[in-house]
RNA sequence: GCGCCCAUAGCUCAGCUGGAUAGAGCAACGGACUUCUAAUCCGUAGGUCGAAGGUUCGAAUCCUUCUGGGCGUGCCA
């Protein structure tokens, strides 16, 4: 059901006569934000004032005559300047929520489109442990794929691992030098997760020991230049320059002050390792351990047999790390295709672009110079290897040759715009472009100080404790002794369990999808498990409550369907009407969330029907109705509540549990 | 230097291709429970939509300039 299309195409119709360009003031339909002015208002009558010259209450006079609307709509009304307002019919909307009763779409039409769309999402680097970076891409991913695919697009999702490279070359390098070959053989998983850690942290000791001095010298340079901008007097008779001087000194005193928390963050974490007996030694036993580290990437990626055998080995035990993250995120993906996959072809995407003329060698790297950008797309560098860049291409005409696609999204960092332009740019000219490729860019996860989010220490939060602490605070709200004496029968311990994972896992989802997808957003993990406000939470109890009312009731949703066929649906209390009109809307919302690829659409929607549904609650009991024939309305009402909210939470990747 | 993005209530955020008095939640204050789950609902208060111009019937939304902030910017991804 899609009012405002239907109200469209009829003005569209009406319009013909009046106009050449009927589909532009069709266009002019929206929801009113005032119920007082009705449902739905259609601002045309203005703008076509002016081309027709008339005065605009006269056009909307005009159009209103012309309209046919009486099926669906009470006789509209001009208001204002022009504005004409509309009214459901109460009839039509009853008929539509007849309608939706035994749809398990939900009154949601599918598309006719049969060419795939791929959407390229998480991406994480396997054998690094994931962390809050990766949970943006990941859920907005999973939340399209989920909703393009209920639309009825064929959807390809696919999981472009990071797992060829530097990250291979430490977990090699820790094998060789502390690997226990039978501990690893017994307990891969965490071992491997272990040698990883030891060697990063050892190479970031190395790199922090490097910087000290560096960042030291930087201090002073900025002490300096702070101490010389405010030894300068500022002219008294000109205000720009003085107030220009004034900025300048608070920028430099800015830049020491980042500069001295970056240190401060560098020693902590020397002083980390040097404090740690073993972690010193060894410190000291592998100097050259960042070094040592690359060559051992560039073997592997060499065919180095040995590495090569130790790479396959450990790539599996990678990939359970992360699908047990996957698993309790619960999301799945189509494909798999890390870089890796396309090791052997980026050689071929090379000489291709060399043979078009598109790439030239600038300073010993093969470069791509493409109009509107300062530096070249770099496709292989001095040493021979090859960059992201390339891997791209490739990847692009592997997915162009193998699932020939309408669409392929890619759900990235903003910070990674300027490298899509270049590959988009750099797509046409190599004639890949026959497809439509959209950055599904995404802002950064901020903590509480708006700055990005790291622990003390300055690394990056790990994704699996982040979930830990979200079902924790779910767990002991959840399983408040107070709310638990409410349940017949008792909530048993299991249940606790299940319904603090799904509260605390929609939590964190339901508020990352909550906000704008390029907008930065503030963590807040006690804001997202909260009780109040706009939370998951609120939506999952509302689900839960259509349900306790349908248990006791025990009406299913056929039992319902019959009783509106004996006693017919209609609407005693605007709280009805009005939840009625806000599941009607389901289709809308979803669209929203297409276009745009904004899932935060669809969030509002829902928590918009929950807050709907809860004053319909308050104001419209159920078991108590006045006649059976205003329960027949209310159960269904309910009934189609409960489950609109299911499926959305669900195209959102939220669960939802019987009672809570 | 150049490029991209952002600035909306005390706080966190919405605001669709320009529409009527700019919304929601939190926090504050005042109400409503012998409950179909009060994890709820109702009400009050709170805004010069960073600033100034422009476009027009009409601007938070489009354009220009300015201010403040973030990010990116030739061999990481």
């Amino acid at each position: 059901m899609h009012f405002t299309q239907l109200l469209q195409d009829r003005f569209h119709e009406a319009l013909k006569p009046l106009t050449d360009a009927p589909e532009s003031f069709a266009s002019m339909i929206r929801p009113t934000t005032d119920p007082k002015h009705g449902d739905y208002q259609a601002n045309l009558a203005m703008p076509l004032s002016k081309k027709l010259g008339k005065p605009p209450r006269d056009v909307a006079a005009a159009v209103v005559e012309a309209v046919k609307l009486d099926d669906v709509c009470e006789t509209p009304e001009i208001a204002g300047p022009g504005f004409i307002n509309l009214k459901v019919k109460d009839s039509f909307l009853a008929e539509q929520i007849r309608g939706l009763l035994g749809d398990a779409r939900c009154g949601v039409g599918k598309t006719d489109s049969t060419q795939p769309i791929v959407i390229d999402f998480s991406s994480p680097n396997v054998a690094k442990p994931m962390h809050v970076g990766h949970i943006r891409s990941t859920v907005i991913g999973d939340s399209l794929a989920r909703t393009l695919k209920f639309l009825g697009y064929h959807t390809i999702t696919d999981n472009h691992l990071g797992d060829w490279g530097t990250q291979f070359g430490i977990i090699i390098y820790g094998y060789k030098h502390f690997g226990d070959p039978e501990v690893v053989a017994k307990d891969p998983v965490p071992e491997l997760s272990k040698l990883y850690r030891r060697v990063n942290g050892l190479i970031e000791y190395r790199k922090a020991v490097a910087w000290v001095p560096d960042i030291e010298q930087a201090i002073e340079t900025a002490r300096a230049d702070a101490a010389d901008l405010e030894s300068q007097t500022p002219d008294p008779a000109d205000a720009k320059a003085a107030k220009k001087l004034k900025k300048s000194i608070a920028s430099a005193n800015r830049r020491v002050e980042s500069l001295q928390s970056e240190l401060e963050s560098l020693r902590s974490k020397i002083a980390g390792v040097e404090a740690d007996p073993t972690s010193a030694a060894d410190a000291a036993a592998h100097p050259d351990i960042d070094k040592a580290v690359l060559q051992e990437t560039a073997k592997l990626h060499q065919g180095d047999a040995e590495n090569l055998e130790l790479w396959k080995k450990f790539l599996p035990f990678c990939k359970d790390e992360i699908n047990r993250v996957y698993d309790r995120l619960d999301v799945q993906f189509d494909h798999t295709l890390g870089e890796s996959f396309y090791h052997s072809m980026l050689g071929g995407v090379v000489e291709q672009l060399e043979s078009k003329g598109l790439a030239s060698t600038s300073d010993g790297a093969v470069c791509v110079f493409l109009d509107g950008f300062d530096a070249p797309m770099i496709v292989r560098k001095q040493d021979g290897a090859f960059l992201y860049a390339t891997t791209d291409l490739a990847t692009l005409r592997y997915r162009l040759d193998e699932f020939n696609p309408a669409e392929i999204l890619y759900v990235v960092d903003s910070r990674q715009s300027e490298h899509f332009d270049k590959i988009f740019a750099v797509a046409g000219e190599f004639g890949l472009a026959e497809v439509k490729l959209v950055h599904v860019n995404f802002g950064t996860v901020l903590g509480e100080d708006g700055k990005p989010m790291k622990t003390r220490s300055g690394s990056l939060i790990g994704l699996e404790s982040l979930l830990d602490d979200a079902v924790d605070r779910a767990r002991t709200v959840v399983c408040d002794p107070q709310r638990l004496e409410n349940f017949d029968p008792p909530m048993e311990v299991a249940e606790q369990e299940m319904v603090a994972e799904t509260v605390g896992i929609g939590a964190i989802k339901f508020a990352d999808l909550g906000h704008h997808r390029t907008s930065d957003y503030r963590f807040n993990l006690d804001k997202m498990v909260a009780l109040e406000g706009n939370t998951s939470t609120y939506v999952q109890y509302s689900y839960a409550r259509t349900q306790a009312i349908l248990q006791r009731a025990e009406k299913a949703e056929s039992d319902v369907i019959a009783m509106i066929d004996t006693h017919g649906l209609s609407f005693s209390h605007v709280a009805e009407r009005t939840l009625a009109l806000s599941l009607l809307r389901f289709e809308e919302a979803l669209l929203a969330v297409h276009k745009d690829y904004a899932p935060n659409a669809l969030v509002d929607y829902l928590l918009d029907t929950a807050r709907v549904y809860s004053r319909f609650n308050d104001s419209c009991h159920v078991l108590k109705a006045e006649s059976e024939a205003i329960q027949a309305t209310r159960l269904a009402l309910v009934a189609l509540t409960g489950r609109v909210l299911q499926l959305g939470l669900r195209l959102l990747g939220v669960g939802v549990v019987p009672r809570m």
